[in-house]
DNA sequence: CGGTTATTTGACCGACTTCAACTGCAGTGG
DNA sequence: CCACTGCAGTTGAAGTCGGTCAAATAACCG
């Protein structure tokens, strides 16, 4: 079977201690994967906050726009993350979302992760931590859009999806397949397209990285956190 | 007894039917209300995680800071909020609580918090709402700071601020103390304080607002709403 | 009343946007 | 096999929004 619960427990027992039985419940949510397109919405802003979702693979965004067309990512989710794991107790969603990439994903009543945190206490607390983790790289973010220049917020954002791909395993030693396009850089950061690939451009000609393809390598990785004053506290991943 | 648990109750009977147990239990938590000066750092990131924040009188905002001085408030906590009231579960702060004004607050250690949300399950369910309703206006900032442009993103924040004052019974029909010096909602907006002040300016002057010392009058609404844009859905205010 | 902090205004500058055009690449169908 | 299409990336020129610097006024407070 190509996708099942695996990712999601490695992703929970990075910080959370689980038994067997905690294993056996959570892959039991993973019935049946579903698979999008890049570029579909799966749950607008105004749904009722009726399911979760389990990414299996690909990126999905938490994202919201204005009447005009501008568009803010709000938030990148990747295999082994859950949206809405503990949402329920919102009547409605508050953001769109939305597929970045070709997408494999679980859909997961909300009745069923009720009862799931009822009966194991401790996958309540590791997806509360995945939730408190999510609104601390959202507040990041903020620093990134509200405070920091292009070339530091851009330099930043490389280093947090770095550190996640690690995570993940997915990471070379200095090397990681970037999984955005420079438009949805500009939407995660609030810059221009156009911006981004200056920038990108900077950060190739100051020596800090190499672009070929996908494939983002890392030539200077002290410059670049140096250059983004990254820290990676804020996402709660080593305990 | 000047500070009490009021309106804290208040704040999430707004959302949540509590009985005359769980704002017993509730109140018990306000038992000792401690004061602060304005500019006063409660708890900086980096801290054990061990209290939750009860607020009761003023204004009180999560930051995050750069090296150089550059701050980012990323979070506004106003009477009756509650400050990582389901935080226990991370093990260490990822930001600092800081009085933006005189400051009147309740300190309760976790251990109470999760004995609390144990006994009484409604009172889990009403912090945990209010957790997903600061995470949702956060994810609203990132709108303001990213995409949208200096005068929209002002006009956002007052929308939200006289919403949420409106909501605590402390506006009148189209005037409301407003709680921020423009150097704050420079921080909160990403924008500098010069700047705040010409948008403050050219807002006054196409007649959609009226300034008098903190008080700010709305002259036209409905202006003010359509220059921001502003939905208030995602505050998830009324049920 | 003096000292501090918040607000206000002007002049200048630069970071980022907008507009427009061109390249390269992958898919698709004739 | 190769034109055709569409999208991601790239680059240049010109304009603007918002920042910085500096200084003056206004409000606050002991």
């Amino acid at each position: 079977m190509p996708f099942d619960a695996r990712r999601v427990i490695a992703k929970l027992e990075a910080h959370t201690e689980l038994d067997s039985s905690d294993r056996l419940a959570l892959a039991g949510l993973v019935t049946d994967a579903r698979f999008w397109e890049p570029g579909h919405t799966l749950a607008a802003s105004g749904d009722p906050l009726e399911a979760a979702v389990l990414v299996l693979e690909g990126v999905l965004a938490r994202t919201r726009r204005l009447a005009d067309g501008r568009r803010q990512i709000v938030g990148l989710l990747f295999a082994g993350d859950a949206a809405d794991a503990v949402g329920a107790v919102l009547p409605r969603r508050d953001d769109d979302l939305e597929t970045l990439s070709a997408v494999a994903a679980a859909i997961v009543p909300q009745s069923r992760i009720s009862a799931l945190c009822e009966a194991f206490p401790r996958l309540r607390e590791a997806l509360q931590r995945e939730a408190l983790m999510e609104a601390s790289r959202a507040r990041e973010w903020m620093v990134s859009t509200g405070r920091r220049a292009a070339d530091e917020a851009l330099a930043h954002l490389i280093c947090e999806l770095w550190a996640r791909s690690k995570a993940l395993g997915q990471a070379g030693n200095d090397s990681f397949e970037f999984p955005l396009t420079q438009q949805q850089v500009g939407d995660c950061l609030g810059l221009s397209t156009v911006h981004v690939n200056r920038v990108f451009r900077q950060l190739r000609v100051t020596g800090l990285l190499r672009l070929q393809g996908r494939r983002l390598s890392v030539v200077d990785g002290p410059g670049l956190q140096r250059l983004a004053a990254f820290e990676s506290d804020y996402l709660h991943l080593a305990p």
